[in-house]
DNA sequence: TCGCCGATCGGCT
DNA sequence: GCCGATCGGCGAA
């Protein structure tokens, strides 16, 4: 598994890196598994895109905390987003984990992605992914990325030639934020992010 | 395959 | 009361 100490740098060197790591969720003795192919880095209180520039709150406290600490918030009132919290205590940043590719415990994943059928669906999103997965803030947020149920394990490392930096979301045309390299896809791989804005970067 | 739209609720003002 | 680091279903092309 990493060590709390490979979080515990820069936000684009740990979303770089946990491309081709394993993510692992065991719930109720059920474990699955998925090959992260996508990430993306938020960075600081200066970081329009980041949780952190809204304040410190209840909500995003967790950002300040210890590195490879589980960041699991809530979107749109139905979907969990799962993040790594990066670089020393004190210092909000987290790494989104985007999309995996799932290795074990596909059945299991089928089960709770009901109605969904095509492979490539399964865990194209973190919303897709989480729910594979088992994966959800009242279970998860606050836990160690290193001995928790959820963990995240070193994988193979993937060549830069396989991977792609795409737009950042949300961030208007113009905005400085755009000029950051902060999120990668595996390319060759058709497992990534479901939203539009990344199939059209690919198409080009 | 694309674009549009509604779902759903905690966190925040 | 508003909105979001999303998703799935739908109709159109």
């Amino acid at each position: 598994m990493l060590p709390s100490s490979f979080y515990a740098r820069d936000t684009e060197d740990v979303a770089r890196d946990l491309i081709g790591a394993v993510l692992e969720c065991t719930v109720h003795g059920v474990r699955c598994t998925g090959r992260i192919v996508e990430t993306e880095a938020y960075i600081g209180e200066h970081d329009p895109a980041c949780h952190a520039s809204l304040g410190r709150t209840r909500r995003t406290e967790g950002l300040w905390g210890p590195p490879g600490t589980a960041y699991v918030y809530l979107i749109y009132g139905m979907y969990w987003c799962p993040c790594a919290v990066t670089r020393r205590a004190g210092l909000a940043s987290a790494v989104l984990i985007r999309a995996v590719e799932p290795v074990d415990g596909i059945s299991a994943m089928r089960r709770r992605r009901k109605g969904i059928r095509r492979l490539t669906d399964l865990t194209s999103g973190p919303g897709r992914l989480s729910q594979a997965l088992g994966i959800s803030g009242t279970r998860h947020h606050g836990g160690s990325l290193a001995s928790g149920p959820l963990r995240i394990l070193a994988g193979n490392p993937v060549p830069d030639a396989r991977l792609a930096v795409t737009p950042r979301i949300g961030l208007n045309p113009g905005n400085p934020a755009l000029l950051w390299p902060l999120r990668w896809i595996e390319k060759e791989n058709l497992f990534v992010s479901a939203r539009a804005e990344t199939k059209r970067f690919l198409k080009r």
